[in-house]
DNA sequence: TACCCTCATTTGTATAGACAAATTTAAGGA
DNA sequence: TCCTTAAATTTGTCTATACAAATGAGGGTA
């Protein structure tokens, strides 16, 4: 075998950002080839030691941050033979049709939105513990319909933190929907998607005129910039549509 | 507040195994009484530097311990305030798409898998206009159940094109899963999921054990060799996991 | 009461050093 | 040639220590 190097040269970029914990920024100067394809499935990852020495780190900080790619099933690591991007490391990094508008009007239907809520509260101490953002912060609260032709296609509940994203405070969001405002406007370095299947229950039931105990689809979409959350989002669709959630290249 | 304390008279068991690392027999100590219901969320889970003392670890062991089960979703942890046991404690689980028994095994479950149908036959013309496979192309069916511990925790429904894929016919799948035997031994050049939400059914709903109308997940996935469609696999999740479909990296 | 300041506790991060375990590579011998 | 053995590399684990950051508690003051 011979496995593809990573810098060859030694002169690949894998900056840091110099935003939070130095083992979270070397983690995301790592991941961040990965996630884009640049380094592919097989390519070998420099040792710790060499690690260290490019990031000025110690051994025990680059292990945390290389432990936690391993974790995350981006690289897989072995003794004495080093750490490589995992074979599945590609499907990880789907593209992920997240424009509704667009996935509609390739159906050949008119695409409608409806904001139907907007509110801006703080961060409550218990949803700080699942979401990681801290207590008191401003967010803002969007609920909003997206229509193909006159039928609730999917329901979405967002919320941006105003901490991060002030800028979002300024827009109604009553015309354009807060997706691609934000992809336009806001850099991230990291997102996030989750899947769940869920009963529809009485809000859905009535939002998207179906049964109250239909399947229905939950997509939870979630993006950083650095550590801090940017927006999270969750978006509903009736069960019976199929979405296409990605597509991955194998080994060429 | 005065919220509940894990062991009040500090003789709590929280005994040790002596199997593997030490900072993984820690989280499993904690880890067995949140799971298993004795420690309600709340509880408070004593400090790290007592914990250093009742299982004569390192600060550090200790703390790696309680950070995978933060990481996990078991516990959540305050400067000051502590680690407690958290909310939602027990429904936290994510598995990834694809990779079955790592996720499993990443919950500290033991991975089961069971072979309950093997057959092979041919593509209908109805079936060759669906897939792009010809019609009589000779394809190899197999329906397994991956298990959680004792629970049934995944089926898979999948079917494998025998003319790009011979080599298939000669293995049993009797204890090993086709998905890891494909992945290792057929390269392949494209893929794709497709995701709908769908009620249980009867079938899933007995080889489950779970209720009819209850919402799952069905996962397709499809693999190509060029224009060749190699396998097609359908596995339907209880509703109640949420998957990690995807990790994307933004603009750095 | 309301507010502010200080202090103590607890977790978060980082370093340096040590040894163990795995496993690839290389060397040597039958 | 093939097998065994030894060595070197790389990751895995653990300890001890240090300082930083967050925050709950208590007390003092206006």
């Amino acid at each position: 075998m011979n496995p593809r190097q990573a810098n060859p040269e030694g002169d690949e970029e894998l900056r840091l950002d110099g935003t939070g914990p130095l083992h979270d920024q070397i983690r995301r100067a790592i991941a961040a080839p990965i996630l884009s394809g640049a380094w592919k499935p097989g390519t070998r990852i420099a040792p710790e030691m060499e690690l260290m020495r490019r990031f000025g780190a110690s051994r025990m900080t680059v292990n945390r941050a290389l432990r936690a790619l391993a974790d995350q099933g981006l690289i897989a690591r072995r003794r004495r033979a080093g750490s490589f991007v995992a074979p599945r490391a590609g499907e990880h990094a789907v593209t992920f049709i997240g424009d509704i508008r667009r996935e509609i009007e390739a159906r050949g239907e008119r695409y409608g939105y409806e904001l139907a809520l907007r509110r801006q509260s703080r961060v409550t101490p218990s949803l700080s513990l699942a979401s990681g953002v801290a207590a008191g912060t401003p967010v803002l609260h969007l609920a909003c319909r997206h229509f193909a032709g006159a039928r609730p296609a999917v329901l979405e509940d967002r919320w941006i933190n105003l901490a991060a994203v002030p800028d979002a405070e300024a827009v109604s969001f009553e015309r354009e929907p807060p997706g691609p405002w934000l992809l336009e406007n806001v850099p991230f370095t990291e997102g996030e998607h989750r899947i769940a299947a869920i009963r529809a229950g009485t809000t859905a039931s009535a939002l998207l005129a179906i049964a109250p105990d239909a399947p229905c689809l939950s997509v939870e979409r979630r993006t950083w910039r650095g550590r801090e959350m940017l927006t999270f989002a969750r978006f509903v669709y009736p069960g019976e549509s199929h979405i296409l959630v990605g597509r991955f290249a194998g080994a060429s």
